[in-house]
RNA sequence: GCCCCCGUAGCCCAAUGGAUAGGGCACUAGCCUCCGGAGCUAGUGGUGCAGGUUCAAUUCCUGCCGGGGGCACCA
């Protein structure tokens, strides 16, 4: 609907602008000028609905000052509506400031959104954006070495709300957990938890520094410890087998951990993606040989390389170290190849900022596969920092001490904190003051949004009550300025979502929700929806329920509940 | 040393390159015979520094100052 109405307007400025520049068509700068076209939501309300800022451009290839140009524009757009008459949905149009065309548009064009979410709910407020094309969603992917963190709580909870937006905008999204599941670290897992149970089997034993510290390590020797029959099958393994059997137990052990943290979180996965698995299909040397074809792979100093320089890299990467094993690099190559051999055309990572060192080489072998740099879209998800009464919770990973994503769950909840979570843009530091969170006040933003939401649904409840008369509401007397404020407020919704899914960032939401909110409790507060008047509260009744939709809407993509009550 | 993020009011943050830089907290003064006061109204107060691009810079570019994070033949 947004996007119809943007369309419908953008196409009548064009054909205004045209038929008011005569004189200029020759120049390729007029042309770039109307291509790019584009509208905007002013943030006064003053400057109307949509304001578009063409005449300012234009002013200097015509030689004219840009207020004359937006005059002409504007009548010829004035003239234009006049003649499509009912279907067009400027009401007026006028030249404000340094040359803005500002466009207010009728009353009908709302009243039109207000049906549409009132028949078809949620669906109304889908986008066509993406066309369904297939979009493959990689996040978290953290190794199952120990519980989720703060900073995995964080991707969990973009990532999550992300799918939600791209699904909402039309895209066909497949939400993918990488999982590291061999290698080094699963290596050190397993010898760290073997340790451990030899200790309870009372051996002294030297317990490295860079083995994992945490006491989830002892408890996981203590539950195979305290397993008699399976005590004594493993003290039968020779020592390579203990060595194995306690990397994939506790891989698994811990994988499942980590599953029940983010089900309690609300995020799900459609794919579990193991590492180990691809490493067994053969994929990382078939593609490696595939590389080595183009002329991508060389030897050098014992180690195989890839030459990443070839793609704007600093320097060129080790896949291959000189002992024979692969780096992570080489699997991960081998990965996103099967990514794109799934059929995905478009793939987004959601990386921690410590990765971040890693997308110039990433994005070299997405080139060197022979698809294009824009196929593979690297999102940093910066670091959380918690903060307690203003002072900043300290995060150190030394002992396997770090606050986990349960610990914080645990503290101030699902909603409050996937809501702080997104409440900053992805790529920006955050900080989340669990306090904050934890009150339920207005101070509290995801609070003042439900109770936006409880409130509408308390008064919709009341008016059940009194039983309403349920005719087609007169929305042409919906005419105070709380109204209209509030209608346009609804109608931005879809604008919101569409700049979250271009940008890849939910951000934009936490804000929106907010302001919608606002809109909503300021009207509230000045006009009673339940009055004598039978056909006003009908009206009225009709404007909050789609305030309650859009809110549910987009808390539920944000991963957070819109109650009927709080 | 190199890379990423950030410098906006006493504090926390907004602002697809646009108009008078918005909101929240705190502070001050108001609003409950009334649909949920977990709400609303009003007031005080601001773009780190120096250049550049532009009709227009908080936004883009360069340099500097300050804060946070990261650099591997680890994953």
């Amino acid at each position: 609907m947004f996007q119809r109405v943007e369309k419908q307007l953008l196409s009548l400025l064009k054909e205004s602008i045209e038929s008011s520049c005569c004189g200029i068509f020759q120049q390729p700068a007029f042309y770039d000028i109307l291509n790019s076209l584009t509208l905007e939501v002013p943030k006064e309300k003053e400057f109307g609905d949509f304001s578009c800022n063409a005449a300012l451009q234009l002013a200097s290839l015509l030689h004219k000052n840009p207020k004359s140009v937006a005059q002409d524009i504007v009548s010829v757009l004035k003239k234009l509506s006049l003649q499509h008459g009912g279907d067009a949905f400027v009401k007026d149009a006028e030249v404000k400031g340094a040359g803005f065309i500002n466009i207010f548009l009728k009353e009908k064009v709302f009243f039109d959104y207000l049906n549409l979410i009132n028949d078809s709910r949620e669906q109304a407020l889908k986008l066509g954006l993406g066309g369904g094309a297939r979009v493959l969603l990689e996040f978290v992917s953290a190794n199952p070495t120990g519980s989720l963190s703060v900073a995995h709580a964080r991707q969990a909870a973009v990532g999550d709300a992300l799918a939600n937006v791209l699904a909402a905008a039309g895209y066909d999204v497949t939400r993918e957990y990488y999982l590291n599941d061999e290698g080094n670290q699963i290596n050190i897992l397993g010898r760290s938890i073997l340790l451990r149970f030899k200790e309870l089997s009372g051996e002294t034993v030297e317990f490295p520094e860079d083995h994992y510290q945490g006491a989830y390590i002892t408890d996981l020797a203590r539950e195979l410890f305290d397993d008699k029959v399976l005590r004594l099958k493993i003290e039968n393994f020779s020592a390579p087998e203990k060595e194995i059997f306690f990397s994939e137990h506790g891989a698994h052990r811990i994988l499942d951990i980590i599953k029940k943290e983010l089900d309690d979180f609300g995020v799900s996965f459609d794919v579990w993606f193991s590492q180990k698995e691809l490493g067994k299909s053969g994929k990382i040397e078939s593609t490696l040989d595939n590389l080595k074809k183009k002329g991508f792979i060389y030897e050098a100093d014992g180690a195989v390389w890839f030459k990443s320089t070839e793609f704007g890299d600093d320097k060129d990467r080790v896949v291959r170290k000189s002992d024979g094993s692969y780096t992570y690099l080489a699997p991960d190559i081998a990965y996103h190849e099967d990514k794109f051999r799934r059929g995905f055309k478009r793939l987004i990572n959601l990386w921690g900022p410590d990765h971040h060192g890693y997308i110039p080489r990433m994005k070299a072998a997405v080139r060197a596969l022979g698809r294009d740099a824009q196929d593979l879209s690297v999102i940093i998800v910066q670091l959380a920092t918690l903060f307690r009464k203003g002072v900043p919770v300290p995060m150190s990973t030394r002992k396997g001490q770090y606050v986990t994503l349960r610990e914080v769950l645990a503290e101030v909840g699902r909603d409050a904190s996937r809501f702080f979570f997104l409440m900053r843009k992805t790529d920006s530091h955050l900080d989340f003051d669990l306090e904050l969170a934890k009150k339920q006040t207005s101070e509290n933003p995801v609070y003042y949004v439900q109770y936006a939401h409880a409130r509408i649904s308390s008064i919709l409840a009341s008016a059940q009550d009194k039983k309403f008369d349920s005719k087609e509401p007169d929305l042409s007397l919906l005419k105070e300025p709380e109204e209209r404020d509030l209608m346009k407020a609804i109608f931005e919704f879809s604008y919101c979502l569409f700049v979250c899914a271009k940008q890849l960032d939910p951000y934009g939401l936490t804000m929106y929700l907010q302001y919608l909110s606002g809109v909503f409790h300021r009207f509230y507060d000045k006009h009673k929806c339940l009055s004598p008047d039978g056909r006003l509260t009908q009206a009225r009744l009709y404007l909050i329920s789609a305030v309650k939709v859009e809110l549910a809407c987009g808390l539920r993509i944000l991963g957070v509940s819109s109650p009927e009550r709080m």
